[in-house]
DNA sequence: GTCACTGTATCAATGTATGGATACAGTGAG
DNA sequence: CTCACTGTATCCATACATTGATACAGTGAC
């Protein structure tokens, strides 16, 4: 596993650490039962405190997507993979679900919510094209 | 202008009277060219510092909607419901956008992103209902 | 057991967000 | 002008988020 961190970005070194092992284990990249860098390993490598890696490790764990065993390692979960699907899913469905919020609190039609949607949709389309 | 502030609320109060003038400007209840409690005035009748009402009535100004004059007072701007109306759009549509690109990084189908939307809308419709 | 490795726990340093205290400066009615 | 009102600017207190320093505790190869 190989991590891109960069110190000077706004988001925290933590949550860098958090999304690149949750994009990862969607990805594939990590399998279920494969063992990350220790959290001194992946400190030294980057040179940041190992507690920071331990935040990282931990909220991935709270998650379910990483077990840890105390003196032996950090491995990819069992049910790793099912668990970041529906996390996916879960994430974009409340990503929407406060659009739509906001659409209403701001008085928008449905035929409003729907031009914009479609509108995005379309760029999307052309982006990933 | 009435302001129902809650110091006890995880939104800061600063942004709880943005928002909440930004409401009503949207749905009409402050005209352009309508003057605005002073800062003073607010800080007094809800208790709180005239710092905190200046840093709304600052946000709100560059956002356009407001315009002060020392000495004088605060102002809903000229342009006040235009921008207002210009505002929501373009917040719904970054939120969408947003929804979007999470789907995007996710590796979501589009089936499975209009499926989420439409589960979306429906239950925004119910809800509305 | 010993030792070098694992993760864990506790406390401290720093930066930022939020809100407050206080003094400064412009406006306008009298 | 004078005075009571406007907004403005500067500095401070507190809380919280982020990161670091350091010591503790479990595992497993030898």
């Amino acid at each position: 596993m190989h991590f891109r961190l960069e110190s000077a970005s706004p988001i925290p070194m933590y949550l860098q650490i958090v999304e690149q092992v949750r994009h990862a284990i969607a990805a594939g990249a990590l399998q279920a039962g494969e063992e990350l860098p220790s959290m001194r390993a992946l400190a030294c490598q980057h040179l940041i405190n190992p507690n920071t890696v331990a935040r990282a490790y931990l909220e991935l764990e709270h998650e379910g997507l990483l077990s840890k065993r105390r003196g032996a390692g950090t491995y990819v979960s069992d049910c790793a993979e099912a668990l970041s699907g529906q996390h996916r899913l879960r994430t974009v469905s409340e990503m929407l679900q406060k659009a739509l919020a906001a659409a209403k609190e701001f008085g928008l039609t449905d035929q409003q919510v729907r031009a914009l949607w479609e509108k995005r949709l379309h760029t999307r389309r052309e982006q990933s094209a």
